[in-house]
DNA sequence: CGCCCTTGTTTCGCGGCACGAAACAAACTT
DNA sequence: AAGTTTGTTTCGTGCCGCGAAACAAGGGCG
């Protein structure tokens, strides 16, 4: 980020930082762990927990003598600069579709075996989704995913999907040959769709974006919505219009 | 909440200030927005943001010049101070609940036609569920609506549900005969159901919070969790132990 | 085209308030 | 019962955050 110290005032930067300790550590905390980890004296800390407690952002459980994130409060953890900067480059294309659509627009990276979810522009009803962003799904079961899954080289798709493929839903693909056949087929059309396989009555369409050396993606983005208003004609639609558009996203810049 | 003065330090409080005003407004606010609905001097306020902006709380369009939450962050609206109460004096029994259980505990008020979450408590593995504090539901597809409309009397009942009950998804019940009809079923038991109504692939069991003078419930307590985990018999069960938690329960001091 | 008004950014010097050491109070361990 | 750790409170100092004002860019209007 920048970090012009010039305009950075200490007790909200200190305070955040005291927040995002609370997240990392995803449970109860003592005023005595957040000082430590935050090295900050114990007053001062004291302090800003206080004050954040009295504005409904961390929670206190007076008879353990705990602080928690507040519970009108959902924050992920902060991502890698890298995925910063590619959400930088891809925002624009993702509110261009989310404009076109109206549906929500995701983009996800992948970390292994997974996709790590680090945008997100939705339909404006929910906050619900916004909060999902740094959250994982496994490849084999997104349309993120088998997006990326495409670019990959047989051999890299073969240890990269694992032997067992959970089942997130009943209509999860986990039958080693079907999945490769699927992908077969959505490598034709260059993007993938994902039919209730993550998330009961969430359809999803998805093209990966093209990596900065031409090889194998590690991005991608894909439109998901309610199954009722996501026919077939719409997915296919969606998908050549996502190809489009990610064909021309460039991410050279956020490699330096 | 508590206003001791002596230890709120000002930049964090207002700060959050800040912050809250933007999810007020639901969308990108411009610094003299966002400074005149503070109250804050323009010069503060854009130090304030600068500093949230480089916690990563706060995200900034160079281009236009607006602010808006920041994608990993997600912050509902402040509860009104009664539902602060309620969730308090709610908030050992719903512990209770969550480790006996082990599956997701969420405590609803009524507004109207609709219930607002005002606590959940999870069974740690997603963020998700937290952030859904303060978004609403219709009473008719809820196990948490049925529970309450339970305690009111049948003329109530008549001109509380709508006419026309929105299909949430293709379980939930919009034949009104056939509404009423669960609805006296469950009354003998004093605990309500919800079949996978109001949400694909979740089931619901809820009880009521009796109403300080005896009269009609404002507030109810659900165990909710995944189809496959959730039997009949379990959610029997666990209707069962609900409405033993529930019955003592008084929320007399919340109401002054 | 040029003027004015609004909006964001930067500077600067003053004063108040946030800081943290230290004292105090409880709760828990030994 | 003494000792240790943890949370809370006090208090005086100095530093740093404050906001007026100056500066820089747009953007709209005549």
């Amino acid at each position: 980020m920048s970090l012009d110290r010039r305009y950075v005032v200490t007790p909200v930067h200190k305070s955040m930082q005291l927040l995002d300790a609370l997240v990392a550590s995803k449970g109860p905390m003592s005023l005595s762990d957040l000082a430590a980890c935050t090295a900050l004296p114990k007053t001062t800390a004291f302090r800003y927990l206080y004050t954040l407690r009295a504005s409904g952002f961390v929670r206190y459980d007076e008879r353990t003598k705990h602080y928690l994130i507040g519970p009108r409060v959902a924050v992920a953890p902060p991502l890698p600069d890298r995925a910063e900067r590619i959400r930088e480059i891809a925002q624009p294309a993702m509110r261009r579709l989310q404009r076109q659509f109206n549906e929500t627009v995701n983009l996800g990276l992948r970390d292994g075996a997974e996709i790590v979810y680090i945008d997100m522009v939705g339909t404006t009803r929910l906050l619900h989704a916004e909060a999902k962003i740094g959250t994982r799904d496994p490849l084999h079961s997104t349309a993120l995913g088998k997006a990326i899954l495409l670019t990959l080289g047989p051999s890299e798709v073969d240890h990269t999907v694992p032997r067992r493929m959970a089942a997130r839903t009943p209509h999860t693909i986990t039958n080693r040959e079907r999945f490769l056949d699927e992908l077969a087929k959505s490598a034709e059309r260059n993007y993938a769709f994902d039919i209730e396989e993550n998330e009961l009555g969430a359809r999803c369409v998805a093209a990966a974006i093209g990596a900065p050396g031409g090889g194998a993606a590690i991005a991608a983005i894909s439109i998901s919505g309610p199954s009722q208003l996501m026919s077939m004609e719409t997915l296919e639609h969606m998908g050549r219009v996502l190809v489009r558009t990610t064909s021309v996203i460039d991410l050279a810049a956020a490699f330096r």
